[in-house]
DNA sequence: ACTATAATTCGTCAAATGGCGAAATGTCAA
DNA sequence: TTGACATTTCGCCATTTGACGAATTATAGT
């Protein structure tokens, strides 16, 4: 099954819990899971191909967030027992203060910081 | 985390569905998957490892179950999960349907048909 | 003790996975 | 149209995974 493919890896875990309530651009996830951007991009693209997330393209950013209420319910489901029993891992808590942090700066400076590494 | 690991592989959680309300012998789970003994001992394994399942020997067979009460709540609301959702499944189906047949020839039976393959 | 049996461990192999940098794509600004 | 930028796709590499058969362990029966 694509989902438990999907959840297998903990970045990817991770990725889903930082959109909670949410939507995210790429450059936000970049900067949380510290990772090269095509590898970034390559788990959101998994994560996508299980409809555990969908995507939004304005201007030259893209946004990734949940499904909405037309998502099926076996992703609905495996969404709701990863925020509920993945989400209470150590470790993310820890993403969430990260992205408190990164949420403060804009989008843009986050972007123009990962070219310059 | 080890227990979406050992979700990621569909025979594991086939063998996860297989034991809903009872314990089964490693032969009877052999005879289910169709895979090689080796095989299957290994999947188990992987499921024990991630705390998904118990074990208990007796003479020369072993039985698995799924955790008692004992069991942490991220293992309990893993399994919860995989049963409601994973469940059902075409597939989920096929496999009751084939245990029930295999539940109806006693374990010494299936065990020595093993052995002349 | 010796043999048969149920299951596991070990070694091996092909395929899948996760990481990266380079190149490609699409979009905006000058 | 030229250049900068955000993201994705591609090609590569090291590691992990899932499969098997052979060897090993543990137990029961003779």
């Amino acid at each position: 099954m694509a989902i438990t493919k999907a959840l297998a890896d903990p970045n990817r875990v991770r990725l889903l819990l930082a959109l909670k309530g949410r939507e995210l651009c790429v450059c936000q996830l970049i900067e949380l899971l510290a990772l090269a951007p095509s590898t970034v991009s390559k788990h959101l693209s998994i994560l996508h191909h299980a409809a555990l997330i969908e995507s939004r393209k304005t201007e030259r950013w893209v946004y990734y967030r949940r499904p909405g209420p037309g998502a099926s319910v076996a992703v609905r489901e495996a969404i709701d027992w990863v925020q509920k029993s993945l989400g209470r891992a150590p470790e993310a808590g820890a993403d969430r203060r990260k992205l408190e942090r990164i949420l403060q700066v804009d989008p843009t400076t986050i972007c123009q910081r990962q070219h310059r590494g």
